[in-house]
DNA sequence: ACAACCTTGACACACCTGTGGTAAGGTTGG
DNA sequence: CCAACCTTACCACAGGTGTGTCAAGGTTGT
């Protein structure tokens, strides 16, 4: 049991349409396996994902632009340094203490 | 001395244009201070995170939302741990020593 | 063999982003 | 007082995003 599902079926299972499934695996997000033949296969795994994929997106009305990026920060070193050197830079308006925790954070990280 | 800069100056000195100055600032990323009549004025740490900013997109090709979205990131250690929390999932493909590391990070930074 | 799936590719549309303009009016400095 | 700034508020427009739909064709299970 637990075989993997179409897209279709999966489409059923998680309330995405098949079109989005299709359009999420463009944008490279959730890439699922493929029979022999090139049909799309969604194993547990990926229902999951795809579950909590339209969580968080409702939850924080988050894009799908903003979750690859975030992916970019966890990938690209440089990139998260810079960014997050920028940020801090202009975050006397936020909260101070938070903004000294979060360094601690990443003086122990290094 | 360094005198705060109007918009104009701003965009002169630094490179972009007075109309994205105003963009920045009504997208919240570059908020600049005010003289009593209302103009805005650009002191020496602005016109610096104007440099850099202008910077950051050319070498990393991001967009204004995204570097938005690594604020929001910040801010909101729910979003960030869901986020996360997500990635993780489907980072099988990246390095999973890094991802190991950070999740050291979040401890600690409990 | 036939229905009900799947595939890719395309067209459509509403909305957001980044960027440039332009217009009507206030401020400032010589 | 006049030029050269500044302000806000719009219009425009190319490109990206998220989503639906439709067409032409391949696969599968009964």
């Amino acid at each position: 049991m637990h075989e993997p599902l179409t897209v279709g079926a999966a489409a059923a299972e998680t309330g995405w349409s098949a079109r989005m499934l299709r359009y999420l695996e463009e944008s490279d997000l959730l890439v699922p396996g493929r029979t022999q033949v090139g049909y799309r296969q969604y194993g547990l795994p990926e229902l999951n994902r795809l579950r909590s994929l339209r969580d968080l997106r409702r939850r924080f009305g988050i894009e799908l632009a903003e979750l690859a990026f975030a992916r970019r920060l966890r990938r690209e070193p440089e990139l998260r340094r810079e960014v997050d050197a920028w940020l801090a830079a202009g975050d006397d308006t936020g909260s101070w203490v938070e903004w000294e925790q979060r360094k601690h954070e990443r003086l122990l990280a290094v």
